[in-house]
DNA sequence: ATGTAGGCGCTACGCCGACAA
DNA sequence: TTGTCGGCGTAGCGCCTACAT
């Protein structure tokens, strides 16, 4: 727990109507519980590996805009940087609630002594909060006509206990959000059969949100007994950056020149990893990476074993097998370790599960079953790899067998 | 007309899901009533000047965070740039409506021959439309209590004429936004006195615009006799960036990097400027600058008018004294011409229009009278400075007097 | 165990003059 | 000329149970 990110002011210094801009870190457990289980971020101080390769992902991923060929070549920027976490402060979108983690980084000279003195296994799981629920919007849930169908078990865990004496048992909740603010919903237990309900409150909440079906709510008691809640959108609705500040091309360009100066300089630089919109993960520990690069000898042939996101926020694994090898740009980032490995998954484990992961997958994006390559992308695969896992194999990027690479 | 922007299909190959991206550039004529008079485009094809300063000035307004120092200098990037400007398409936001442009430009040799074979006055005065209203709302206006009061003078000039033999005397309207989506209204003329009103179908547009006291909506009527309708949001709306894809450094650097690589390599690159937000245009026409500095000595002494923009979008002008010139960042961008005047505003015109600027001016913002440097931004003046003329005066943006500098 | 729909009270949205300013 | 208000009718929000899955 000490290991988590710091929760501290944050580093920039904010212009002044900052009522807008979250300057603070939030509150560390809910931000993960939105985040979901699978998005960990390495300590504080640790050291970690940078990939810009992988930044531009994101920044593409962001704009919904290709990287173009145009742009200028960084020849002393190299595929990965390793670097200082100097400071993470977690952040939401004010608009949409979208989570989103701010990173200063301070490149470091590699060390060539490979794995002196650290730590072989840094615990970098986030606690996911134990008294915690999830449950996606129904129809119901969000129409107009009612309010808000709690699942039974959910609201036994996670909520305070009715008494049952009453007719009908109900309570008033409050529930704080992740820019603190405090929602109060009426709870109920009522209809027949009975159920856990909320009714009053829900609606502007919904409203206030924009909720929409298939948006998923969430949750959490903290150690103090204090409620709060959190969102996760579905996936077509995350937030389109309007272009209207930067070109994408500049933005790629920045990205690229800022991690090349601040390299040339060994000075800080400020990056945001958005974990729900980044097709994958950027900033790893470097005992990760060299656990993976250079503990184990990866070949094809291996056997493969990768974590997936359930709707419920609880993992599950698939197997497959190691079908490929190489650089996914060898012309931009030649010798680059960045979604190197091609896959192709198990039969067993991927067809029986297929209906329910394209149903049940909060990630699952259909903008990636579109991708004319293809490409696995980090827990989003194309639609091909599912229905078709006998083919050929998928290319998968780098550091998922940071997390998940076991021999089997 | 014909050397307005192009109205073709934008440039850029965007990326799939297009529907929350707009495409083409819009309706020339409604996005120029949305802009404001005062806001002139270059034709494309045009040899323009290009502000890298003005550029990161937009950017930290979009941002709301001023540069930090610590971003790398770019020695071969010039203050200015001469481009030639390839192709201009008109945007607006999706979700707030706001108008911006995006445009590329190829930088081009500077020709030693100073003006020559220029038009010498080129038709930049964007054609606002002649048969055209524009009302801020009031807090009767957006509430749900009620409709929209239409000023009777704008009533008759731009909408359809009512038969005024009915009882009442009352018609279906339609007209398109920005993003060509229709919205109806009921249009009657009742109450006692007779007025204009807007009724059923005003609600679901304030809602679904999310429009408050304060901003301002515009109809105008083009040559066939179709209605449209735009709107102006009040400054302190303006659209906050999200933080949460690229630093403001990486942006920053974005800008930069982009501009200094398209000059050295002499290709093409993206910008976009949002006349709104903006505090300054950045990009003007070669010819303007070439007059404005080769043509006209300016001196300190020099009497010196200033157009600035009212709240029924006509034009006022305003006058004062040149009270200075100098580099407004001697350091890093030293001899441009940026920014450089400093005018002290004439105690006549200024004193006794204040009162009514303060509250017409749809330009005002209340941060700029925060600026600690008192400075004078574009058509943005400083409170300080409209209350206190006679004090020692204010820079002001060199661009400026392209457009205003008239000795008097 | 929980999603959806019918029933229905009651809030507040929204249309109308009456007043000022 | 036009901003705001009191007046009211009614659409639809939202609380309830009955079913179906």
């Amino acid at each position: 727990n000490e290991r988590l990110p710091s929760v501290g002011p944050s580093v920039g210094s904010m212009a002044q109507p900052a009522e807008k801009v979250e300057k603070r870190s939030l509150n560390s457990e809910l931000w993960h519980a939105c985040a979901g289980p699978l998005v960990l971020l390495p300590p504080v101080g640790s050291r970690v590996v940078y990939f810009p390769q992988g930044h531009t992902e994101q920044v593409a991923a962001s704009m919904q805009k290709e990287v173009d060929a145009h742009i200028p070549n960084y020849p002393n920027l190299p595929s990965r940087l390793v670097c200082l976490l100097d400071n993470v402060t977690l952040h939401a979108d004010i608009e949409t609630d979208e989570v989103y983690a701010q990173m200063t980084l301070i490149p470091v000279p590699p060390t060539n002594e490979k794995d002196a003195h650290m730590s072989p296994d840094i615990e970098m799981r986030s606690r996911q909060p134990t008294e915690y629920f999830c449950k996606t919007l129904t129809a119901s849930d969000t129409s107009t006509h009612g309010g808000f169908s709690i699942p039974r078990r959910a609201a036994e865990k996670v909520f305070p206990p009715l008494d049952y004496a009453q007719i009908p048992p109900a309570q008033e909740l409050k529930a704080r959000d992740l820019h603190d603010q405090e929602w109060h919903f009426r709870h109920i237990y009522r209809g027949q059969p009975r159920r856990h309900l909320l009714t009053t409150g829900w609606s502007v909440f919904v409203s206030a949100k924009r909720l929409q079906a298939g948006d998923a709510v969430l949750f959490t008691r903290d150690n103090k007994g204090q409620l709060q809640l959190g969102i996760r959108r579905q996936n077509r609705q995350q937030r389109v950056m309007p272009s209207s500040v930067l070109s994408s091309d500049s933005m790629h360009i920045g990205v690229l020149a800022a991690a090349n100066y601040a390299a040339a300089t060994s000075s800080r630089f400020t990056i945001f990893y958005n974990p729900r919109q980044s097709p994958s993960e950027f900033v790893i520990p470097v005992a990760k990476y060299q656990k993976a690069i250079c503990h184990l000898q990866v070949s094809v042939g291996m056997r493969f074993r990768m974590v997936f996101e359930t709707e419920e926020s609880s993992v599950r694994r698939y197997m497959g097998t190691i079908t490929g090898m190489g650089d996914l740009d060898p012309i931009r980032w030649p010798n680059s370790h960045w979604r190197s490995l091609k896959v192709g998954w198990d039969e067993s484990t991927a067809d029986e599960e297929t209906d329910s992961m394209l149903k049940k997958s909060s990630f699952w994006s259909g903008e990636n079953s579109t991708d004319a390559l293809g490409r696995l992308t980090f827990r989003t695969p194309s639609l091909d790899s599912w229905m078709r896992p006998k083919q050929p194999g998928l290319p998968m990027q780098e550091n998922e067998h940071y997390r998940a690479l076991e021999a089997a």
